[in-house]
DNA sequence: GTCGTGGATTAGACGTGTCTAATGAATAAG
DNA sequence: CTTATTCATTAGACACGTCTAATCCACGAC
């Protein structure tokens, strides 16, 4: 099937809007994601529909089929191995990289992913700390992440996954020592703004708005997994 | 000015037709090399000549402006430096590249092209022997080289760039060990079908729809460069 | 239950890139 | 010169992705 640009980017915008809500999707929701307006988003699932890439239940809501997944998570997997190599190979900075990949995610072969992913050898994150999709792309996991804001005053946590989409905000992270793996305690959680938290000895503050995109999962002490869940 | 894939494509094969005949171009020679029909490429040159791209006499035919030149140069050093990037760094076969970098070359960011180019070290020839544009984007200088079927027995030539576009030929090229710095010697050539020459000891015959293809200078006796034009 | 309102859809339009069919221009052959 | 042939252009159509304006539907407030 020969798809568009724009249907792929459809695609993967309802991709992510399902996975973050669990729902079906409304047509202002992706609208919002694509940035065009809801008569175009209407006829473009339309569109979808009669290909039989989502599932529309008119005036309710849109869902991909598994054919529109798979679809969607080969697009993500090209975004996202790009972003990798842009990265590792390119030396571009991960605060870029998500630009570039979003136009070159539609453009690049089966072959060019593939060496690609065998010249990293087959990452599972991204520079942000998405998961990559693997080459058979089945659905990826459940993410088990929590927002940083929705932490306590004392608990010590590990970054996993950052936004990618905003530049100014990736570059302030950056500034800041936040990345995929570092570890923060959390010091002071005021009630409407600010997140103190300390980095390598550090204490700073973190606007909530920030705080919520940070998402993290638990120190288990010291690397210690002995209450692990299942890790293999 | 932003400009379409289409747009670059056109200007592209304008360049190259304009470069291989030195006069203005004619409407079914675009169409050929785009694949495109005559009405499609009239009305793209109508827009591209609204756009100040290129100069066109009606019925006569049509030729790059300046700024259409620096644009094909544009679009031709991204192509040739990806076909490099491409068998340099992630081990394309040089019979693959073309295709590849016939998409991309219009996706990439100058951020791209300029990590590329410093990765490579600023090369000047492409996997096929085409020179790359500089980053400046002046004109390239004219190709002083000959055909292969242009030269009689008992010529030393070394091979210097040979046709991009057709994957079978560069198969079969790639296959007589015949790339971009071969020497060979031409044994016979038949009135005529076959050139007969001799690589590395071994004869072989190529037909002259492929030496001609094949675009070579002399080799100047064993690498002294004695009576060298100008090549500094 | 009715109704108002916000979100979704339909109607209708436009720009772009492409096509086929019809027409027009340049030129080579007589 | 006149004409036949070839090549280019114009005319008109269509698919696609997008928009604004008009209409429609669902659902929460009463
Ligand atoms: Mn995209
Ligand atoms: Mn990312
Ligand atoms: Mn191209
Ligand atoms: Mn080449």
């Amino acid at each position: 099937m020969m798809l568009s640009d724009a249907m792929e980017d459809y695609l993967k915008a309802i991709y992510r809007l399902q996975s973050e809500t669990g729902t079906p999707v409304s047509t202002s929701a992706i609208a919002e994601e694509v940035e065009k307006t809801a008569p175009t988003v209407t006829s473009m699932v339309q569109n979808l529909a009669e290909r039989g890439l989502v599932e529309r239940e008119k005036y309710k809501g849109v869902e991909l089929t598994p054919e529109g997944e798979t679809v969607a998570l080969e697009v993500v997997r090209h975004h996202r191995l790009l972003e990798a190599y842009l990265t590792e190979q390119l030396d571009y900075s991960w605060v870029d990289v998500h630009e570039e990949a979003d136009t070159l995610e539609h453009h690049i072969s089966e072959e060019f992913e593939q060496r690609v992913a065998e010249m990293l050898g087959d990452p599972d994150v991204d520079p942000h700390g998405d998961p990559i999709p693997g080459a058979d792309l089945r659905p990826l996991d459940g993410d088990e992440t929590t927002p940083l804001s929705d932490h306590d005053a004392g608990d010590r946590v590990v970054v996993s996954r950052v936004r990618d989409r905003d530049e100014a905000e990736l570059a302030y992270l950056d500034d800041a020592g936040i990345r995929p793996g570092t570890v923060v305690d959390v010091v002071n959680v005021a009630p409407f703004g600010m997140v103190t938290v300390r980095i390598d000895g550090d204490e700073q503050s973190l606007p909530e708005a920030v705080a919520r995109t940070i998402r993290v999962r638990p120190a288990r002490a010291d690397r210690t997994p002995t209450e692990g869940v299942s890790d293999a």
